[in-house]
DNA sequence: AGGGCCATGTAATAGGTTACATGATTGC
DNA sequence: GCAATCATGTAACCTATTACATGGCCCT
């Protein structure tokens, strides 16, 4: 289990409610690690009771009120205890990869629209991840640009180029899975 | 819910028993769909509940009887019915990767052991899936090397070429992550 | 005698998804 | 007036993991 973990980063990056964290999981996190609302609430709840975690009710005017949540020193011993656990590589769960065996039992020329749809959503993951790429590191006006090493703006973008490679790695696969489709489809 | 799916693609494939599913899950089905025995054992009883699948009992000498599964007619409509059905491509889970992030806020150097673990355990994957290849694909001695192009075989191997190009690009990510670590290290 | 493989399962717990629920403000 | 954004939560259900449980055969 590590979205209590993600969690703590997330919030030792930068404290937050849980809103501003379901809204980091839909971006800058969620590209490797994916929550809803109702899971981090949840989390939350749990974290502030075993105190691993601070609350401070924020007022605002114009908006309802929010509880920023900020790491506390348990949190930070849990996060710490957790880093030096080794921890095992996970396997990957494609439905693509399900699909596609299983295509062989079917048609597979019905699953070229399929590969193409996701094909897009990849190519639109790796624009954007292109785009934050030069924004917030490699651009003329992304902060820290030339200072001295800040190690956890360096490791934030060693896990975005993972995310880069992922979806350069997809999107030539997919190309490869679409040309054994249409190779099959045009064969007899 | 795809674990129904990938069980009815790898009884498709050739019929078995439980206990050969789960090992099937070790390896080539399990190189993108993960399950356990217990997972498998559940879904089998559902499936069959369902008529899905058809049960036979095999008596063995030496080893205890089995149960051998095969799809039955609404198994397949139902396997037909998913694959025309369009799923969202799945958001990927990377403990490492919220590992790295955590990473600013302990020991940076601490990590490269466990990075260097990881990147062991993809050296022998790739290894493992490599040999898969020339074995079952591109060897001499692959069956139907030669001949007519098998629909099957085909979408098995382009599935397999998609891991392959998995564990490459993890491999060069890891070099990359291992090359940030060490450089954060020296920097103070 | 002990370990590993074959073969099937139950039970408890943890984690994740989906649906439901509320309510104010801002902008079109 | 309607939709979107901000903000928090409950409840039901489904899925997955971990531990426990059994028992025979084969090999060293």
């Amino acid at each position: 289990m590590a979205l209590d973990h993600a969690i703590l980063v997330s919030l030792l990056e930068r404290p937050g409610s849980g809103y501003e964290l379901a809204r980091r999981f839909e971006r800058s996190i969620g590209y490797f690690w994916t929550a809803t609302h109702q899971q981090i609430y949840r989390v939350l709840k749990r974290m502030e009771g075993d105190g691993w975690i601070d609350v401070r009710e924020v007022p605002q005017q114009g908006r309802p009120d929010k509880k920023e949540y900020s790491v506390a020193a348990a949190g930070r011993a849990a996060l710490s205890a957790w880093l030096h656990e080794p921890i095992e590589p996970e396997s990957v769960r494609h439905d693509l990869a399900v699909k596609i065996r299983g295509a062989a039992f079917d048609d597979p020329a019905a699953l070229i629209r399929e590969v193409e749809r996701y094909r897009q959503v990849h190519g639109e993951r790796l624009a954007h991840y292109l785009a934050g790429e030069v924004r917030d590191f490699t651009g003329p006006g992304a902060p820290h640009a030339s200072g001295p090493p800040d190690a956890g703006r360096e490791l934030q973008h060693v896990v975005l180029r993972g995310g880069i490679a992922y979806e350069r790695m997809t999107l030539a696969w997919l190309d490869d899975v679409l040309a054994t489709l249409r190779r099959l489809g045009t064969a007899r």
